[in-house]
RNA sequence: GCGCCUGUAGCUCAGCAGGAUAGAGCAACGGCCUUCUAAGCCGUAGGUUGGGGGUUCGAGUCCCUCCAGGCGCGCCA
């Protein structure tokens, strides 16, 4: 268990030095300053500043009232010789302090990352902090398309970043299967299937009018025949409803499945008009007097917690709206014993996040406890040119047939080598036409490609060494040592992202690792004559696919052995 | 009109809760396979970070303002 803390070691004890270093100076009347500055302790761009510098002498300067370069001379009077790591230490710029590392301190990263294996670059960070992520929720009245694929690929990724950061977490998704809306596929459904039969009967617009539907209509003939031509309309509808919305249903896990996304958690929005849950949220709010009736219907006041107007949770007809069941859903949801809830929603939604957080704050909830992360839209192209989508009208790209022209990896990669809250042009023909130079496969080609070294080496009669089998310190050129440097900065990568809900950090830094796999390769060989040498390149290199494969895993995207 | 997001190389995007000389990939140009995968590597070129103010030792990053694009402002879901 320890040494799942050990990766953070350089770092932290960079950190604690410096602290050391500044109640010393304080103690002895150099600094006057009471508060310990929030510095920062990072590994600079430009590697001739050294592998870890500090901002620590800029930020007390205006509080001392000296040049942050007179400082510095100050902390790093007192930091030397305190360290066994460190090489040096240098005053540069305007007053960064920065490190020089002893070769021996990286070595100790390889043996890690063998000791952790497929668990390097987890942390226990998150540990005994249950979470839930919720994402896609898409309404079972239609399949998913690309802007669902998004969120998909980001709620997964998400998820599998937080699990490893050591957060319990659950993936859930939400059914919408109440409401006009699934009224309207039962109908949609129920009037193609009079179609389908030889009736004759209009299709009014506001119905749904995908092929899909279609599809369903002949299946309930399959199934049942022609037994609902003879039913008054009330009578058959809701099996249409019900029989629609259980197929789509199907469609879209089926789908995500396919796209390598997994969830825990079903939840059906019915559930909570069967179990009381609407009503009871209602009942509270009244008793709270933050509910009034105005104009036949029920308002809930959220602008009392900031929104711009109330909002209605029961209409003039007496049913409720999707707000009513969202508030009692996020109500359940923290009856469940979440310190945190991620919602991630299209960004079209985003008007809604106000009075969902208002209604959090009426229910006595934390805000901190709630998180939004809106998903921009996806702009579906074929060669520069926009291909209309919408469920209505039927003219849409589905995930499914995404997945089926670029495939799933290249697709998912996409998605999440970019940030959640910028739009996205999705250009079918660049991402096929582009697929042999397509970041994914850049990455994955360089985990084969080690995969095949490997395998050289194994018919040479080299195994793959063990850390106690090798000499570290033959590691020693510079592209050797950067690789190092890089692979141990992964788990504070993933920390960060799993902190910033960012998964797209993993996706950049793999591309910058294998890059600069790809041109180590291209300079040194790896199996050569000289066996210690090959045996200590041979255990390097299978740390950065070790790497690679853990990265792309979060992702969701394959690891491939051979390409 | 109000609100949210975005604006970085010709194109698609990064820039790690302000840090040092703004980076990749495509596209362009010039090189590299008789030895471990050329889906690769090396090099050249490409930028007033949308414009203008401000905050400070320091701004692509924070604040104000203007411009442009997207989205949202129903008793819809």
């Amino acid at each position: 268990m320890r040494y799942l803390f050990k990766k953070h070691m350089i770092k932290d004890r960079l950190q604690e030095i410096i602290e050391q270093a500044v109640l010393t100076c304080r103690q002895e009347g150099l600094l006057q300053s009471a508060a310990m500055p929030a510095f920062a302790v990072e590994a600079p761009r430009n590697k001739e500043h050294g592998d870890f510098a500090t901002n620590a002498a800029m930020l007390l300067a205006p509080a001392e009232k000296k040049s942050p370069r007179d400082i510095a001379r100050l902390l790093v009077d007192k930091l030397t010789g305190n360290s066994t790591i460190v090489e040096r230490i240098e005053i540069a710029g305007p007053g960064f302090i920065n490190f020089y590392l002893q070769h021996e301190a990286w070595c100790s990263v390889l043996e890690e990352l063998e000791q952790q294996g497929e668990r390097f670059g987890s942390t226990a960070a998150g540990s005994g902090i249950k979470i839930q992520v919720e994402f896609v929720s898409a309404n079972p009245t239609g399949p998913l398309h690309v802007g669902h694929g998004r969120g998909a690929a980001l709620g997964d990724a998400l998820a599998n970043i937080l699990a490893f950061a050591g957060y319990e977490v659950q993936r859930e998704y939400y059914i919408n299967n109440v409401g006009i809306q699934m009224q309207n596929l039962g109908k949609s459904v129920y009037l193609r299937y009079l179609q389908l039969l030889k009736q004759d009967v209009e299709f009014p617009d506001g119905l749904y009018r995908g092929d899909y539907i279609l599809g369903v209509a002949k299946e309930v003939i399959l199934k049942h025949g022609e037994r609902f031509v003879k039913s008054p309309e009330p009578e058959a509808l809701p099996f249409f409803t019900d029989f629609a919305a259980t197929l789509i249903m199907s469609g879209i896990k089926d789908d995500l499945a396919q796209f390598g996304v997994r969830f825990d958690n079903w939840f059906s929005e019915k559930t909570l008009f069967e179990q009381g849950a609407v009503q009871r949220s209602i009942d509270e709010l009244k008793a709270r007097d933050l509910a009034y009736e105005h104009e036949g219907a029920l308002w809930f006041r959220t602008t009392r917690f900031g929104d711009e107007k109330d909002r209605v949770m029961v209409k003039e007809d007496g049913t409720t709206t999707y707000f009513a069941s969202d508030i009692a859903y996020h109500r359940e949801k923290f009856s469940r014993g979440f310190a945190r809830v991620i919602d991630i929603w299209g960004a079209d939604h985003h008007g809604y996040v106000p009075r969902m957080t208002g209604v959090l704050q009426a229910l006595g909830i934390a805000p901190e406890g709630f998180n939004v992360i809106l998903v921009q839209m996806v702009n579906l192209l074929r060669s520069g040119v926009p291909v209309a989508m919408s469920t209505r009208s039927g003219e849409f790209v589905t995930l499914k047939e995404v997945m089926e022209e670029v495939g799933k990896d290249a697709a998912r990669f996409i998605f999440l080598t970019r940030r959640s809250d910028a739009q996205l042009d999705f250009d079918l023909e660049v991402a096929k036409k582009q697929s042999d130079e397509n970041p994914v496969y850049y990455v994955q080609y360089g985990h084969a490609r080690i995969c095949s070294i490997t395998s050289f080496a194994r018919e040479k009669n080299i195994p793959l060494p063990a850390f106690h089998d090798i000499n570290p310190y033959l590691l020693s050129a510079a592209e050797e040592i950067e690789l190092i440097k890089k692979i141990a900065q992964f788990p504070e990568l993933v920390l960060g992202s799993a902190q910033a809900f960012e998964p797209h950090r993993i996706s950049m830094y793999l591309m910058e690792l294998v890059g600069m796999f790809h041109s180590y390769y291209s300079k040194h060989r790896v199996i050569t004559d000289d066996l210690n040498m090959s045996r200590a390149r041979l255990f390097l290199i299978n740390g950065i696919r070790r790497v690679l494969r853990n990265g792309l895993t979060l992702l969701g995207v394959r690891a491939p052995e051979k390409m």
